[in-house]
DNA sequence: GAGCACTGC
């Protein structure tokens, strides 16, 4: 079957080459050789202007495009690598760390003579030296009076007395060495490490820091975990005159509020390419805009082509990757041009609609407009689209890219606008047909980028010592640490208030704030607070902080290089999310973090080498790391068939939209030759995973659409339902575990849990006593009433089936039939289709109860590949709600007389 | 008996 429809994607394509077109082509092609002389002039023109100084639009080449099919091509065959040789685990990454530790530490011994010169300073930071030698004493000294508790990864018995014990010291050292490779006896690894530390040494020298040993000459090894930074690079701040920016603005408030807005509007540095822009976007459809933070890009553009007319044909769209920006900016226009929000100015975001027949600037979030594509195919009603932040990649702007590209083909009056940072302006150019790429300064201040010298082997440890270094030594300032998640934020904190705590007066006080999206709002809030004088912000943040949430009053970031990367493999079918290095662009991010209100300081935990060695220039895109059924779907829904050959930007690997093509035939979405189904037209309707929108069309059929409307939407939100402290972890499981009486299932939990916080009328307080996230319970409530207006627009009658458990569990194995697995002897399990050993997740309440058959909601790889959120299935099943999928022998019970019911491993 | 970054529709 699949053979089928792939054979039709193919005769599609062939057809599509040799399609009518081709009349069109000779006059398309004299346009574009105009186009082209006009582009030309216009590029000498911006030359010239260039060269005074004023203002850079430059032209494209077209002859990458070779080139960036080389790399595409290289990219695809590096597809298949992702997952073994690109990620790699925190495990493994620390592991090979801690025996470069070992073997630096085997240096150590040898060489005594090192020890005496192992503090390398930086010159910047031998005025200080003192200063900081008494401060890190003091440190060092109250930390362990205050841990008796064994240190996160220190050894046991460094230093007891507080003061500077090398004897001891070196003896901890040595046990340690001969523990280790008393087995080991020798490291078959130290000819590539040796090769390694001498490349680094290369890379360090570079940046020099020659006469090391005269810094060191007074000073002893009191800290032993002291890192030592370089100072490589300043990201460059605009030029730009602070106190001109500030006298204006202070001159403004004297001013009424809308003189004074205006005035601001006037002061932004788009101001002064005003004409030219919207010279550009009159001669050209496409334009790509690179306008650096701050430049006033997104509020403006759509301000000045509603001015220059553009709005008496159609809206102005602006597209943002996240809903609260595309809130909050259109709060800003409103308030600029002087209207009420929501009349001709609006956003429009899932769940709110903040629009009128008046509206002519329509902010709103990506996937919104996505959705609207599906109602209105040429986006009839629309003059311009803006797709702002466009570099973020999100898989809802590379969607959107090829559709937009598609249209303004035959939409000669659509104008389209891209904006991008500057790293990827050329990429998005080619791709737009080689569009003008049209650049604003931004305001931006300037940001020290300092390395380590050597790799750090215990990243979380390094980031609290440099923390630490920074409250001691730098002026005032607040300080973010990236980290990866919540355990180790959480095992931060610990840390951090251990060393910091008893130390009353001696060091300024430092709060500390945790900071990732499951923390609960209340906690949140927290890191908005002003920093008090005299006193210093630790904010401790995972990927949240690099773009969807601004912290004022940062000044130092430490960036330790890491982040929790979801990943796909096509072949499996299964999801992972594992700590993976960042890209440049996303360390570029990072460091800007401490620029934004003053100049800042970027403390990376990795060396210079392997910035320039080990980083991808830019996160893989998240098309190409996904599960696209969603996206398929919506595509065919689209009148898009031919998506093997769909011109996205950076095409994802075929096998992963084979794979959704396949699952969507199996669901019958798609019939054997790849055309959407009616059913899969009623799928498209609904804002969810293809299996879950599955599940919701099939509920008619067992009259429980209500039932499994509330479990698609319990399911779609997440892991963040359960609130576990780590101190009441007990009690929190003990809550979860009375929503599983009767083992019936972790879906049908999920439906108790839902149903029991409405009959408090979705009372708060009952959520805080059952350990379970509030905003996640609104969040669930939120989508099930979407869903239930959808069910009336496809016209399923809403029923409840509550009695008939059954009912329920055969919607559910509908959707998710292809999810299906097997006991086996040893208490694993085995899925039906591809015979893959997975295991039930400790945290589902069938842990214990190890069901023959169950069909679950989705895969992960953690330290096994587990299934979550599971339920039992009969295997008659199988075949009766897909016979096309199973056949007899799939579900044929071969173990059935080896292992009777019960005697799974009680 | 384990542990889940961030968005978005």
């Amino acid at each position: 079957m699949l053979m089928e429809i792939l054979r039709k994607e193919g005769e599609r394509q062939v057809k599509r080459r040799t399609s009518p077109d081709e009349d069109s082509g000779s006059e398309s092609e004299e346009e574009r050789l105009k186009d082209q002389r006009e582009k030309d002039e216009l590029v000498q023109h911006m030359k010239e202007r260039d060269a005074a100084g004023t203002r850079k639009l430059t032209e494209q080449k077209l002859t990458r495009k070779e080139e960036e099919e080389a790399v595409r091509r290289s990219n695809a065959a590096e597809q298949d690598d992702i997952h073994s040789l690109r990620k790699f685990s925190r495990q493994e990454y620390l592991k090979k760390r801690e025996e470069k530790k070992l073997e630096e530490l085997r240096d150590d011994i040898e060489d005594e003579q090192y020890l005496f010169e192992g503090v390398k300073l930086s010159e910047v930071e031998q005025r200080d030296l003192r200063h900081k030698k008494e401060l890190y004493e003091l440190i060092k000294k109250r930390s362990e009076e205050a841990d008796n508790v064994n240190e996160y990864r220190m050894p046991d018995a460094y230093d007891q007395e507080g003061g500077v014990n090398q004897e001891k010291r070196f003896s901890v050292a040595m046990q340690r060495y001969r523990d280790t490779h008393a087995e080991e006896k020798m490291n078959p690894f130290a000819e590539q490490e040796a090769w390694e530390e001498h490349q680094i040494g290369k890379a360090t020298l570079k940046y020099g820091s020659k006469n090391k040993k005269q810094a060191s000459d007074d000073y002893q090894y009191v800290f032993e975990d002291q890192i030592d930074f370089i100072k490589a690079s300043v990201m460059d701040g605009d030029k730009f005159d602070y106190d001109e920016m500030e006298d204006s603005i202070e001159k403004s408030k004297a001013k009424s509020a809308s003189e004074a807005l205006q005035a601001e509007r006037k002061k932004l540095p788009i101001y002064a390419y005003r004409d030219e822009l919207l010279k550009a976007v009159e001669k050209y459809q496409v334009l790509v805009i690179v306008g650096e933070t701050g430049s006033g890009k997104t509020t403006q553009i759509p301000q000045y082509l509603h001015e220059a007319g553009y709005t008496k044909h159609g809206m102005i769209a602006c597209t943002q990757p996240r809903r609260v920006a595309a809130m909050s900016v259109s709060a800003r226009v409103a308030q600029e041009l002087g209207v009420k929000l929501g009349h001709e100015v609006g956003y429009s975001i899932r769940f709110e609609d903040c629009t009128s027949d008046k509206t002519i600037l329509k902010y709103m979030t990506d996937g919104m407009l996505l959705r609207e594509f599906l109602g209105e195919p040429d986006l009839a009603s629309y003059s311009v689209v803006m797709v702002d932040e466009a570099h973020e990649r999100t898989l809802s702007t590379d969607i959107l890219f090829g559709l937009v590209k598609d249209i303004s083909r035959f939409r000669p009056d659509l104008k389209l606008l891209i904006s991008s940072a500057t790293l990827d302006a050329e990429k998005f150019s080619d791709y737009f047909d080689s569009a003008p790429i049209f650049k604003i300064p931004g305001r931006r201040y300037p940001v020290e980028i300092h390395f380590t010298k050597a790799p750090e082997a215990d990243y979380l440890d390094a980031a609290i010592v440099t923390s630490l270094q920074i409250h001691v030594t730098q002026p005032p300032g607040d300080i973010l640490i990236f980290l990866t998640g919540q355990e180790e934020i959480e095992t931060a904190e610990e840390i951090l208030k251990h060393r910091t705590r008893g130390l009353g007066t001696k060091i300024a006080e430092l709060i500390i704030c945790p900071i990732y999206a499951n923390l609960p709002t209340e906690l949140q809030a927290k890191i908005f607070e002003p920093t008090p004088e005299g006193a210093r912000k630790v904010v401790l943040a995972t990927n949240i902080a690099e773009t969807s949430l601004t912290i004022d009053g940062i000044k130092y970031v430490i960036d330790p290089g890491f982040v929790k990367m979801k990943s796909y493999n096509p072949k499996t079918g299964m999801e992972s999310l594992l700590v993976s290095p960042i890209s440049k662009a996303s360390a570029m991010q990072r460091a800007g973090r401490s620029g934004r209100t003053g100049p800042g300081k970027c403390f990376r935990l990795y060396t210079a080498y392997n910035y320039q060695n080990d980083l991808d220039d830019n996160t893989v895109p998240e098309i190409q790391r996904t599960n696209l059924a969603n996206v398929v779907l919506t595509l065919k829904s689209l009148g898009i068939h031919d998506l093997l050959h769909f011109d996205f930007m950076d095409p994802p690997p075929a096998e992963a939209l084979l794979k959704a093509l396949e699952l969507l035939f199996a669901l019958s979405a798609l019939n054997k030759l790849g055309e959407l189904t009616k059913v899969g037209r009623r799928m498209a309707e609904f804002p969810v995973d293809p299996m879950l929108s599955k599940m919701i069309v099939v509920s008619e059929k067992y009259k429980c659409s209500e039932d499994i409307i509330s479990i698609a939407a319990m399911l779609s939100i997440g892991n963040s339902i359960f609130y576990r402290p780590k101190d009441k972890q007990v009690h929190a499981d003990n809550a979860r575990l009375n929503f599983h009486t009767g083992n019936v299932g972790d879906h049908i939990a999920l439906l108790k849990v839902y149903n029991s916080w409405k009959e408090t009328n979705y009372s708060t307080q009952w959520c805080y006593e059952n350990y379970i996230q509030v905003r996640s319970m609104k969040r669930a409530r939120d989508i099930r009433d979407q869903l239930a207006g959808l069910l009336e627009r496809v016209e399923i009658e809403l029923t409840t089936n509550s009695s008939d458990l059954d009912a329920i569990k055969k919607s559910i194995t509908s959707g998710f039939f292809p999810h299906s697995a097997k006991l086996q002897k040893n208490g694993s399990y085995r899925t039906v289709k591809h015979a893959q050993t997975v295991h039930i997740h400790p945290s589902s309440g069938l842990a214990q109860v190890l069901p023959r058959w169950a069909v679950y909601h989705e895969l992960v790889l953690t330290t096994k590949e587990y299934m979550r959120q599971i339920t039992e299935l009969k295997p008659e099943w199988l075949v009766e709600i897909a016979p096309h999928y199973y056949q007899l022998k799939d579900v044929e019970d071969t173990s059935s007389k080896k292992m009777p019911r019960g005697e799974g491993r009680a």
